[in-house]
DNA sequence: TATGAATACGTACCACTGTACGCACTTGGT
DNA sequence: ACCAAGTGCGTACAGTGGTACGTATTCATA
């Protein structure tokens, strides 16, 4: 029974787009609805018509990367053959051309931040996540993928944080061929206790 | 020439602790002055007399835990004698006796964060990295220490996104012997190119 | 004790924000 | 051509926030 159609079929996406790019210039806290409704050219009521709260509106924006930025960095990954290949795929998403854009973490990074308070926003991480590992599955055990997703975060959140100091590739390199390394190690279990003062 | 003193002295730091508190529990973005006046438990008027602007109330308040925070993690790394030290102070104040609360991650995630967009709090920052890498000075190389810091925040942050799921010790230990290995190794430098497609 | 500077506080703006809501327009079926 | 449903939009409202500012209080000095 559906009759009339939206007149502007892309306005949608335009908001969810002009969204992202609002935070990851000034963070979800100068997300507003007038600030964005300037930043992509429509009115304030066409905002609260597609997304009635502001809430809704983050997570739905931070959803849509989903299908943009995953595939992005899957790709080398799936397809490597050997340890080797996955640390050349892991040095080139930490600082090379599949790397992100420094707004791109910027972007990533509010994702996480909002994250931590919104179990809405956490589901959507756990996913991303739940991919990554799964992509190095068979080269690498499940915790040595965790532990590089780990490092990986933390490099790309180095690269935030000194923005003017580009990464040494040589030690990128070193630190992911170290973890790779832990699962064709066999690494015997140390049982020691951990001692301190 | 100084007349008048304060009738209540601590008042000040009453409010950079609650400042704190506040911010671990619901973020920068909750933290208004009537906010952290009420969780003080002292008037508004007391808060911009102290603090004018809210912006250098959240900077002070980050810069005082330089001193609180600091030291709790950097004693058990600077007592390390060997290796195998480390490790196990790393091991510690990622998971064990002297790692930080989720209260604690919490706050810090809400510096850094903060700290992307404000110079000031960035500065904070930085000391606080150069301490940590000055401590392990000795015992691994520069870039080492550099890459043992992203991995531990890479922890804490996972630690933050996963409050449920308790780190297995087993792992964190392999990750950072296998991070403080590499100094020891004296890895060959690969200088072969990365490719991929 | 008298004084004035520093301290402390209550209140009042003013800007901004999310959201509600009513009106106008577009569209496709009758 | 007419109509109803979906689309698009301007405005108003209530709440909250940072900040300014005038007044009261305290206390070392004279």
């Amino acid at each position: 029974m559906r009759r009339g159609k939206p007149n502007d079929p892309d306005r949608r996406a335009r908001i969810l787009q002009a969204t992202l790019e609002v935070i990851a210039a000034d963070g979800v806290a100068g997300a507003s609805y007038r600030g964005i409704a300037t930043h992509a050219g429509v009115p304030l009521g066409s905002m609260t018509y597609y997304f009635p709260t502001l809430e809704g509106l983050i997570v739905d924006a931070f959803d849509s990367t989903r299908s943009h930025l995953g595939p992005r960095y899957d790709t080398p990954l799936r397809n490597a053959r050997s340890p080797e290949d996955i640390v050349d795929a892991l040095v080139d998403a930490t600082i090379g051309a599949t790397s992100p854009t420094l707004d791109d973490i910027r972007l990533y990074a509010e994702i996480r931040h909002y994250g931590i308070r919104h179990p809405d926003v956490a589901a959507v991480l756990q996913a991303v996540e739940d991919d990554a590992l799964a992509m190095t599955h068979g080269h690498v055990s499940n915790s040595t993928a965790l532990t590089i997703n780990a490092l990986l975060w933390g490099w790309w959140s180095h690269r935030l944080a000194h923005p003017d100091t580009p990464l040494d590739e040589a030690m990128v390199r070193r630190s992911f061929e170290a973890l790779v390394a832990i699962h064709a190690t066999d690494h015997p279990v140390h049982t020691k206790e951990q001692i301190h003062v």
